[in-house]
RNA sequence: GCUGGCGUAGCUCAGCCGGUAGAGCAAUUGAUUCGUAAUCAAUAGGUCGGGGGUUCGAGUCCCCCCGCCAGCUCCA
């Protein structure tokens, strides 16, 4: 299957209308290869379609309940949603009951007129029909609206839409869930549906494969199945790592550690606690005390930390530095604590506690470019290693910025600049950076095609002003470094959380919690089994011996399920020759090899880190 | 945090109109000694998320709390 990430610029039309959207970024997929003009009006047919489709919805649910309130039924990534307000609470049964009355509706064959009228027309038919949110959204528009209609069901909407509600065919109500009228906790709650559309039956039914597949490689469910980590009520967000998923924490730390000491970064670790005052020169107080956890020592309050930056600075401040220290690239495994609203918990995803794989570089304002370029080059190591594809994404100066213009200016060109010389292509969002500096994000695609923003690198000219850090230039006068933030994994344990789906639990050699298990076909073999098993072990491969009185067929199965790279079967054949019998959990048996040959193998595998 | 749904054995789930809990897998024990994805049998296992209430009687009904799941910018 092909991804063709693609723009859009237009929205489609029908027949009279053409109607401009705003700039989006789609990751589509399509079974065959299609020019990027055939692939986006794929793309703007799937999504009138599927606007087409909300309206139907919208109309069944009237239909059903009459006097809904209907809210805004846009469209979105893989499909649409429409929010509702009424009394009845939508159950999964409705779903069933409102796709049912839609099909009435499609094989009615109504077709979908468009009307434009004047605002205070549509005040007037909107008041009529009771929808109030129609009526406040005609407060916002312009003095010409346009409406849509299909038999009794009216929508003010700017289209475009399909002709005829049977141009709609292969559609899915998939969800219902609370959302806010107009994404504002502080306004009424609403009821959403939400749901697919296409064009072709096999992509309706290859996109609910793909939520299928998604489901069953759910790194909560795999967490559990393969041992790796849990969450318990006594401590919702805080994970704990059992024995197999330590293996992962511990093989990733090591890696990234023998990466940065190859880069000439230097490994600091900061206290997970520091006095309250630190946090106001920081400025998290201000802005980030509601996510912050405080306690009191000695009647003094200290904040447990939800950033490892402040460390950094103090770190830096120890002593006087001089230019040609600079750049000095501190990194940093940093336990950070977030007190994240509980409804945003996700298993590993979103958690409160977790680990940045952080580091803070401080520099020459001429270091700007090369620095940032290194931490590129870092990050497209890291993830070739792992198999990801990746994109990047440029965020500029916000509103609410501080410094001034120039510096934003030469930071961001900086970072433009290090983007160019890299022949990296990337989508600039303006105003998305943050308010102390702007910003590269790596948001990597994993094997089912999502994408999941891990590595950053962010310029900072606040932490250095407000910390006062200096370096004598030189003309020996003290001036202020330049500090920029990165993270590569983004959080150690969202990182294994993503790789657990990526790879369906089936990590590369090198990264398995178990890389072999060695199966006895009978416990006559035990004891050769523990033999070759001590022989891997030694030499420091993860073996595990499968010595229950179990047929070898079960202890297979077993080892599969555990997503074991390889199984070695022994029997009296190999005890005899000294061998073992090959079995992989992907390709299967292999045949015999000798134990060292065996070895040999493996260990170069894990040497490589070759994903298999 | 908010809305809705859910919480029964380690896991997946059943349990009607209220009448003091059940299956499969896992575990344990025994039999079996087996050649590339599940051997057979027996046994054990639960304050039904926690607390309160209604009732002769609550897994089941009501209230409060905790946790989990889906979602809460994607602007007619």
């Amino acid at each position: 299957m092909d991804r063709i990430p693609c723009r859009c610029d237009q929205f489609g039309w029908n027949r009279e209308n053409l109607v401009p959207c705003g700039l989006r970024f789609f990751i589509f997929p399509r079974k065959e290869r299609m020019t990027v003009e055939q692939n986006m009006a794929a793309i703007n047919q799937e999504e009138i379609l599927r606007h087409t489709t909300a309206h139907i919805m919208a109309q069944a649910v009237l239909r059903l309940w009459p006097g809904t309130k209907i809210a805004i039924g846009p469209v979105i990534k893989n499909g649409f949603y429409y929010d509702f307000d009424l009394e009845h609470r939508f159950t999964p049964e409705d779903l069933e009951k409102i796709e049912e009355e839609m099909r009435k509706i499609i094989a009615e064959d109504l077709p979908i007129v468009r009307e434009e009228i004047s605002n205070a027309a549509a005040v007037a038919l909107f008041k009529a029909e009771n929808q109030d949110y129609k009526l406040e959204l005609l407060e916002e528009l312009d003095e010409t609206v346009s409406i849509y209609r299909q038999g009794e069901f009216v929508d003010l909407c700017r289209g475009p839409h399909l002709e005829r509600t049977s141009q709609v065919k292969h559609f899915k109500l998939q969800s219902i869930a609370g959302a806010y009228w107009r994404g504002d906790a502080q306004r009424q709650m609403l009821q959403r549906i939400y749901g697919t559309a296409f064009l072709k039956k096999e992509d309706l039914k290859e996109h609910l494969r793909l939520l299928e597949e998604a489901a069953k490689r759910d790194h909560r469910v795999l967490g559990r199945q393969l041992d790796l980590f849990s969450i318990q009520d006594e401590g919702p967000g805080f994970p704990f790592f059992h024995p197999k998923g330590m293996v992962l924490r511990n093989e990733l730390e090591a890696y990234w550690r023998e990466e940065h000491r190859k880069r000439g970064y230097v490994e600091i670790k900061t206290p997970i606690m520091l006095h309250e005052e630190l946090w106001h020169r920081s400025g998290h107080w201000d802005n980030y005390k509601e996510n912050m956890y405080f306690s009191t020592i000695d009647e003094q309050t200290f904040a447990i930390k939800p950033m490892n930056c402040p460390g950094a600075m103090l770190m830096y401040k120890r002593k006087l530095h001089s230019y040609r220290d600079l750049p000095i690239r501190m990194a940093e495994m940093g336990l950070v604590h977030r007190h994240e609203l509980s409804g945003t918990l996700h298993g590993l995803m979103r958690i409160r506690a977790f680990t940045q794989d952080d580091a803070h570089i401080f520099m020459l304002p001429s270091q700007i470019q090369e620095e940032i370029i290194g931490v590129i080059d870092f990050v497209a190591d890291v993830y070739k290693v792992f198999g990801f594809k990746y994109h990047v994404e440029l965020s500029t100066k916000p509103e609410n910025a501080i410094g001034d213009d120039a510096v934003w200016e030469q930071a961001t060109e900086a970072l433009r600049q290090a983007l160019e010389a890299k022949g990296l292509d990337y989508v600039v969002n303006e105003g998305d950076g943050a308010f102390y500096g702007p910003k590269i994000d790596f948001h990597l695609e994993d094997s089912l095609g999502r994408t999941w923003q891990c590595a950053t690198i962010q310029l900072d000219f606040a932490m250095p002003e407000r910390f006062d850090l200096v370096y004598i230039d030189e003309n020996n006068e003290r001036k202020r470094p330049i500090m920029l933030h990165r993270v590569i994994y983004g959080a150690l344990e969202r990182f294994i959380a993503i790789l657990t789906e990526h790879t369906a639990g089936a990590f590369p050699t090198w990264l398995a919690p178990v890389q072999v298990q060695v199966i006895p076909v009978s416990d006559d073999y035990v004891a050769y089994a523990q033999e070759v098993a001590d022989r891997l072990f030694a030499a420091g491969i993860r073996v595990e011996v499968d010595r229950r009185d179990e047929k070898m067929g079960k202890k297979i199965r077993e080892a599969q399920l555990q997503q074991i790279p390889y199984m070695l079967i022994v029997g009296q054949r190999e005890q005899e020759s000294g061998r073992v019998a090959v079995r992989h959990r992907r390709r299967g048996d292999l045949g015999a090899l000798e134990v060292e040959e065996f070895l040999q193998q493996i260990q170069a595998e894990i040497a490589e880190k070759r994903n298999s």
